[in-house]
DNA sequence: ATCACCTATGACGATAGACGCATTATGCCC
DNA sequence: GGGCATAATGCGTCTATCGTCATAGGTGAT
């Protein structure tokens, strides 16, 4: 049984991937380094919004930047997402999948 | 790239697990198959949030629950859970770890 | 130094979700 | 059927977080 701390970091590194507008930010940064104009482009989102999401994402160790004098360029760190993802993925269509034959049978 | 929608889908997801609370109603599950009054007990939650978390978790696929007349007997589904709090912890300890060394490189 | 540009942060409204209380619905037992 | 236990839900409160605007801090060019 895992303790009260160790429950709690776990839920708050899932509430870091619960909110779309951070993992589409990272698949983007997936896609190779980006500076921060680009990512309100394809995001849409204010600059604001961007740089602490962003900031939350560089926290727990998903994403890394590097200074190119007052621009930022941005690039995701590590494969755990992906992983994650993938794990997800499977139950997601396993789910979908089970959905499916309850309406084949009836 | 994901679509919009399957991000959407990913989110809601970590969502459900981004709650100490039902990581905890998880790893008690997880002991074994649980009637309501140990879960309020051992949880000391209210007995409308328990019925509400459990909820949450059986319609992500993670819970499922089996009646017993009035009673009704919950049980966990799947190590879906396990592998993902598996790989969080790794990086989780990757990144004290480095930490540490950062101290004591100073 | 001044200007233009980029990023980080404070303040704010809006919204979502946690959590409990009270109530209702549901299933046993007599 | 009535009474009793258990589970689900309507409602209210409160806190946290999203997302924006405005602003401050920092960096390079002229």
């Amino acid at each position: 049984m895992p303790s009260p701390q160790l429950l709690e970091e776990y839920s708050q590194f899932f509430r870091i991937l619960s909110e779309p507008a951070r993992l589409q930010l990272l698949c983007h940064l997936k896609q190779g380094p980006t500076d921060v104009a680009t990512l309100i482009e394809a995001t849409g989102f204010s600059q604001s919004h961007i740089s602490r999401q962003l900031g939350q994402l560089q926290r727990a160790g998903l994403v890394r930047c590097d200074r190119d004098g007052a621009r930022t360029i941005w690039q995701a760190e590590g494969d755990l997402v992906d992983e994650l993802c993938h794990l997800v993925q499977g139950r997601l269509r396993q789910r979908l999948e089970a959905q499916l034959q309850q309406f084949k049978a009836a």
